[in-house]
DNA sequence: AAAACTGTAATAAAATTATTTACAATATAA
DNA sequence: TTATATTGTAAATAATTTTATTACAGTTTT
């Protein structure tokens, strides 16, 4: 993967569960999180197109949870953010003259995939419920 | 993950299994894998230092490896090359008051931690014998 | 109409990754 | 014993990706 999005997705929606329905700002969120509130603006995006999240706008809006937290499972909220394979090898132009230069990229992309298919399974064994449980 | 390594690591270690002992150049590595000599030889430190291949210097020297290509996992190649956390997180310094910001890293080590070890017994259902043997 | 927000784009800065260059050291072979 | 091929390694540079900042138009509420 490549991906500090997670990590911030992440401690947005434990934020807004957290909040239980309230809305909060993305100045507020920028404040735990200690980036700067365009971030989490630029996140949210990501996060309303997935179906996670809802915002309101204008004077008192912000961001309340679209859906329950017990519905969100981790391993969505990695595909969520998620962009290129699992274990990068974006500009892999090997040799086609060799014969294995010719087809490692079939068969890294074959082993990315399935090892992907895993981690994802395993984060989907929790969902932001569980997660958000462990702050107390 | 961040990992553009992995797939060089690999694709050289397929090479050197194809050579069946044979002794091979950094240059001829460098021609299937299209990038600098400079850069296998780079990587050839590591997979030395990880006891997957042996080098002799000099005039008809290069590189074979040091043992059988069953005996090399591919969680073993992952873990070589690996760096981080599997997600990336490495500047992540949310805010200490805020009762989220201040545990959320210790859970997502946690988190990250249990996810890595998934894919890492993933990959280990795979030696370097499984996986070069797709290339006939 | 003022204030507090979101939405979005453009730009800049920082960090990471990849590449190139260079050359000393070593081993072989002519 | 000298030329050559090769590794080992470091330093410098370039490219790419990621993260951060700034700015401001559009929306709601008061």
């Amino acid at each position: 993967m490549n991906n500090g999005r997670f990590a911030i997705a992440l401690h947005i929606l434990v934020l807004l569960d957290k909040a239980q329905g309230e809305l909060v700002s993305s100045e507020w969120l920028a404040g735990s999180i200690n980036i700067n509130p365009a971030m989490v603006r630029k996140e949210l995006i990501s996060l309303r197109q997935h179906g996670f999240v809802q915002s309101k706008e204008g004077k008192n809006g912000g961001t309340s949870l679209a859906k329950k937290a017990s519905d969100i499972s981790l391993g969505a909220i990695y595909e969520s953010v998620r962009q290129l394979s699992l274990l990068g090898h974006q500009k892999n132009t090997p040799n086609p003259q060799c014969p294995v230069g010719k087809n490692i990229n079939t068969h890294l992309n074959n082993l990315y995939n399935d090892t992907e298919r895993v981690l994802i399974d395993q984060l989907n064994k929790q969902s932001l419920a569980d997660f958000s449980a462990k702050f107390g």
